[in-house]
DNA sequence: CAAGCTTGATTACATCTGTAGTCATCACGA
DNA sequence: TCGTGATGACTACAGATGTAATCAAGCTTG
């Protein structure tokens, strides 16, 4: 169990993130569909949404099922091993790999409510009985 | 207290990122020594070095203190504020503003070495008596 | 003083990213 | 059947990023 396996996509990026949120939350989509989620909210329009499909689908972040003459779009990656991996780079960038650094500088920061340090703790509970 | 502040400097990159870690260890130093400490790690040249040291003092990261006929470079920045812009923006974008949901996510993935657990428990019983 | 080394400034350039336009094609309705 | 709208493929293009070379000017040492 080391920190240095390999994801087997590339980088999503900041815009692609959006796109693969609307995905995660529902699959099978097209592109006029994920549009209509996203393009408002940041200002995009269709064809943006359209690249950032493509690339993502080169990436090997998300498939495209052919569905008539257009695709419906599904994530192959899991948001919890997108996110698994991102929160490890963060730990390793800048904790020197230590998760426990990370929390310690949210509890100094003031970035941990109480209600947070009491739900850690109910999870360390249960993680270590 | 919100989390929307915007920082003074423009974003760090991570490549920049191994430059400001060297100054933050030890401020005052020439571009030379920066590369000494970096340049081989990364398979730099010093001509990498100085790029990456004139893109910080745009970006407002670093301050060129002249010295002869060159610079001392030191952060202008704290390394715990980068810290947390970064950890606050990773928490945003990804667990919905809640640390706790990262923090639980680390431990539901096992990102968390036993070790971590225990510093993290050691950590909220010092945090709440 | 001259030759060379050090140093920042300037320039270079490929790739990635954000954002979008164009175009060919195919299905669908009049 | 014919126009029309939807759709993906391809193209565009500016700005960010990684990585570095070149250049001019001063310092240094013989």
């Amino acid at each position: 169990m080391n920190s240095t396996e390999e994801p087997v996509h590339e980088r999503i990026t900041e815009a692609e993130l959006a796109v693969m949120d609307v995905l995660w939350q529902r699959p099978r989509r097209t592109a006029a569909e994920v549009c209509e989620e996203v393009c408002a909210a940041r200002g995009w329009s269709p064809a943006t949404v359209k690249t950032l499909l493509s690339r993502l689908v080169q990436k090997g972040a998300i498939a495209a099922e052919p569905d008539g003459r257009r695709y419906l779009y599904s994530p192959l990656i899991e948001r919890a091993a997108y996110v698994g991996g991102e929160s490890r780079r963060l730990v390793d960038r800048l904790f020197g790999g230590s998760a426990a650094s990370l929390v310690a500088h949210l509890a100094e920061t003031e970035a941990l409510t109480e209600d947070d340090l009491a739900e850690i703790e109910a999870l360390l509970k249960e993680l270590r009985p």
